[in-house]
RNA sequence: GCGUCGGUGGUGGAGUGGUCUAUCACAGGAGACUGUAAAUCUCCCGCCCUUGGGCUUCGUAGGUUCGAAUCCUACCCGGCGCA
């Protein structure tokens, strides 16, 4: 993998560049579209391809799971298993860490508002026999299966292992993504966990990467915390890591100061991937403030739930005022959607449970969100990063 | 015409003397979703102010009862059977 910076933003942190990969070229800033078990939901690859996308993220616990990581590794690895001929990256399981361990049927996300204390808990042992899949031990992780029950033990060296079998370009050291809701002791104790699971994970990829195809990223953790961010930075940074996943938890409110803390440590030719990030406005925040990549869920799964991405902010198609609205999503978008069908058409899947529903919606949805993107990166090419952005923002409202 | 069974909120369908504005599902309305336990979840869904409460509902009209969607009578409507 070889990261090259072709143009910096002025006054900021960000920069334009090209990732090359065994697998192909990402040009960067760049949307990742979330695969998590070897499928964008909903869409075939061509339809991945045709929204945009370069590059599609997989994840090491769901298909550890299922069908396993040997089944994956004999088809000739993710990309060729899922016909997915560009660039690929799997995620560690270390958001699995999270989502089924703390955030285990709760109403949490990983990124919080700090004007909503009910999620903030001051001590966190009383929710410590909350039922929970995932069982955090100091050498690694039991997760409980979600699809059967089985228990499974998760080391660093075994996500890593995994990963290798899964055979994606770039992977992802196995990290502990930590609630918004820990306190300050908890988010350091978690710290040097993930920091001693770095070092481990570094090791065992050294040793199965024999061929030199693979890249590891570390993954710098810290939550809200500024001194904590600026520690795992240094830490991270000091490992021969090939590039760096910013991860955890943030405020909404101060994710941009989190992001910047980080990336003014990291160093400057290695790429930066802002993990599970990818709201329009976090776009532009992640971009100025030098991140190369991002994923996110919420173009496929808002597209299959109903909710709609257009320039004016986000709309939910089931609304009864979209039944008979014959324009498409967005007059002047270039997605296969609004090519071809209209607001009421796509209302109407929805309203009868149809299939095609999720696809369309996922299709402009995820066309949308990469390209915006592109967009921005043209427009640091162009000089023009801070009027698009300001010309965006302002008309896009967020609910 | 006689007999018989049945008529419950937009729909289907519970409930057979008080805890009934009435279980539940669907339809309908609004909302949520940030490294995917998610084609999922939450709330609302008779009317009116809306903390809480007020008013009107179970084919129609009477009646019994302290109290009726629930019991009785008549009528109306529908299914089935016999003429």
């Amino acid at each position: 993998m070889i990261f090259k910076i072709e143009k910096k933003l002025k006054g900021s942190l960000g920069r334009v560049g090209v990732l090359s990969t065994p697998h192909g070229d990402i040009l960067t800033p760049a949307f990742v579209a979330v695969g998590t078990k070897a499928t964008v939901k909903s869409l075939n690859p061509e339809q991945v391809k045709d929204a945009g996308t370069q590059v599609v993220l997989g994840n090491t616990y769901h298909l550890y799971l299922q069908p396993g990581d040997e089944i994956v590794r004999e088809a000739g690895g993710i990309g060729k298993f899922m016909n997915w001929s560009g660039p690929t990256m799997t995620d560690s399981g270390g958001f699995q860490v999270f989502s089924l361990g703390a955030a285990y049927g709760k109403d949490i996300s990983k990124v919080t508002k700090v004007t909503d204390p009910s999620l903030l808990i001051p001590e966190r042992f009383d929710d410590s026999d909350a039922p929970r899949l995932a069982k955090i031990g100091q050498d690694g992780v039991s997760f409980k299966s979600h699809l059967d029950g089985s228990i499974h033990y998760i080391t660093p060296e075994k996500s890593i292992q995994i990963q290798h079998n899964l055979g994606a370009d770039i992977i992802f050291a196995f990290d502990e993504c930590t609630s918004p809701a820990e306190d300050l002791r908890y988010q350091e104790e978690a710290l040097e966990r993930t920091h001693r699971w770095a070092e481990r994970s570094l090791v065992e990829h050294k040793k199965l990467n024999t061929e030199n195809k693979i890249s590891l990223f570390g993954i710098v953790q810290g939550g809200r915390e500024e001194s904590l961010r600026k520690k795992s930075a240094e830490f991270i940074k000091s490992l021969d890591f090939d590039g760096f996943g910013i991860g955890g938890s943030f405020a909404k409110e101060d994710m941009s100061s989190a992001v910047k803390w980080v990336n003014e440590i990291l160093p400057e030719e290695k790429p930066r991937h802002l993990l599970g990030i990818g709201e329009p406005e976090d776009l532009f925040m992640g971009v100025e403030n030098g991140v190369d990549l991002f994923d996110c869920v919420a173009p496929t799964r808002l597209g299959r739930n109903g909710t709609i991405y257009t320039k004016t902010g986000k709309i939910i198609i089931m609304n009864t005022k979209f039944r008979n609205d014959f324009k498409p999503i967005e007059e002047d978008c270039e997605c296969y959607t609004c090519k071809n069908y209209s607001r009421a058409y796509i209302a109407h899947l929805f309203h009868g449970k149809e299939m095609l529903a999720g696809t369309l919606a996922s299709i402009h949805n995820l066309y949308f969100i990469v390209n915006l993107v592109k967009k921005i990166r043209q427009s640091i090419m162009d000089d023009t990063f801070y009027e698009y952005k300001k010309e965006f923002l302002l008309n896009y409202k967020s609910r």
